[in-house]
DNA sequence: TCTGGGGTCCTAGGACCC
DNA sequence: TCTGGGGTCCTAGGACCC
């Protein structure tokens, strides 16, 4: 029997954490840049603004409603999460952290001494004690159907946010109700194409021949459809797996138009995926380079492309990595665009220690750079300082947008909130 | 004016091997 | 008219998730 624990509206209710005077104002909370809706509180969601909706159409509806706006704060809630993670650590034998705001709990056994209902209900209200978040959680035989149970568990308020799916029959009077396109895996495609044999509700996907599921999808979907049966396809993993690649990736606050300028931002992109690796303690050996356009703006022509250096050997050196990028952007650039986006990704990774070297290979390690990279890491998390690499440039007019920040209430000293 | 970022998995098709 | 069989590896593209 597996739980899932998720945090309503996540974003929004770690912002509200600090700032009991929003209790019950409508929040949204903005992507990077300022760009897009990512997170609403109940009452933004009320208002009809749509998760994802570019900020500037839903502006009216924002200055009418005196909705609060906050431009993402992901330490913060990075921090929360970790905060919530650990407790249900305490809580449950087994946890897998799914995402930055949901876990998956091993909760065989404690149904006969606990009850499932009871435990629920005592998960919520001890985040709600410690942490200050609201939780909802669904219990069902495999992931998605415990899924399923904590769509309900939000949906339908006279659940108190605990629903429990063991019994089949309540899981097939709950899948007649929920659409197919609101099951765990299904998403806007799938469902179409569904519909068209006559497959809207969950049930009906459930009870769809499994042949014809496997034509119209691929056996990930087959193992959507077992796993909705009561099959379980997917275990918990509570150790997460190995990285297969590392992105970074922004869009810039204002179009770059000269490759001096865009060449700074895939060198501070390809240093920060240089931390990412390091803190993952693996190597890449490719290192690739995408930049583009805007997809949106239909008056200046597109263009997009990127280009993969192989290195031949593995690095977590920043010089490295950012000589690769630096090298790849060169093959890709071509002036005359506007660009909007650029991103740095890694990839092939080795395990540490374990360097496969091919026989005419004249790499050798750079001297120290295990030494200046950890300490060039330690400084940049210190809190007193930062150290960059020349390339990343000084102005750096060109990064995001965020003007609606909140304070890092728990990350940072000077943002410490204080009373008086 | 203004449209996110970071991942995973699967499949098909091509190149290549014996 | 007929044109082997079996395999690996890689990449691009499509789908999904949060």
């Amino acid at each position: 029997m597996f739980a899932l624990v998720d945090v309503n509206n996540f974003y929004a209710s770690c912002e509200r954490l600090f700032r009991p005077d929003l209790k019950t104002k409508p929040i949204v909370v903005l992507s990077n840049n300022d760009g897009c809706v990512v997170a609403r509180s109940q009452e933004a969601k009320r208002l009809g603004i749509k998760m994802g909706v570019p900020l500037f159409k839903v502006r009216q509806l924002i200055d009418q409603y005196e909705v609060v706006v906050f431009s993402s704060n992901y330490a913060f809630y990075a921090d929360i999460s970790s905060r919530v993670m650990s407790t249900l650590e305490a809580l449950a034998p087994e946890v897998e952290i799914y995402s930055i705001d949901e876990a998956f709990l091993d909760v065989n056994g404690l149904s006969n001494t606990f009850g499932l209902n009871n435990f629920g209900q005592h998960i919520r209200h001890t985040i709600a004690q410690s942490i200050g978040v609201p939780v909802c959680v669904g219990f069902g035989p495999t992931k998605t159907l415990a899924k399923l149970a904590n769509y309900a568990a939000k949906h339908y308020p006279a659940t108190k946010g605990v629903v429990d799916l063991s019994n089949t029959q309540r899981q097939r009077k709950l899948m007649s109700l929920v659409d197919v396109e609101d099951v765990w895996g299904i998403g806007r495609r799938l469902s179409n194409k569904l519909r068209h044999f006559g497959i809207e509700t969950a049930l009906e996907f459930a009870n769809a021949p499994a042949a014809l599921i496997r034509k119209q999808g691929t056996v990930v979907l087959e193992r959507t459809q077992a796993e909705l049966n009561g099959t379980v396809c997917d275990d918990l993993e509570q150790v997460p797996p190995r990285k297969k690649q590392i992105v970074c990736s922004r869009s810039f606050s204002q179009r770059i138009t000269h490759l001096s300028v865009m060449r700074e931002a895939v060198c501070d992109y390809a240093s920060r995926a240089g931390e990412k690796v390091r803190a993952e303690q693996a190597a890449a050996s490719k290192v690739a380079v995408f930049i583009r356009t805007s997809p949106f703006v239909k008056q200046a022509p597109y263009y997009s492309n990127s280009a993969t250096v192989t290195l031949g050997f593995p690095t977590d050196d920043s010089r490295d990595l950012i000589r690769a990028a630096v090298q790849a952007l060169e093959t890709i650039w071509r002036p005359g665009f506007e660009y909007a986006k650029a991103g740095v990704m890694l990839s092939d990774f080795s395990e540490p220690g374990r360097i496969q070297l091919d026989l005419f290979n004249e790499y050798s390690p750079r001297p120290q750079s295990k030494a200046l990279m950890s300490t060039i890491d330690k400084i940049n998390h210190s809190g007193k300082g930062l150290v960059f690499f020349a390339g990343q440039g000084f102005n750096k007019d060109w990064k995001m947008k965020r003007q609606h920040l909140s304070p890092c209430y728990t990350t940072r000293w000077s943002d410490l909130p204080r009373v008086k």
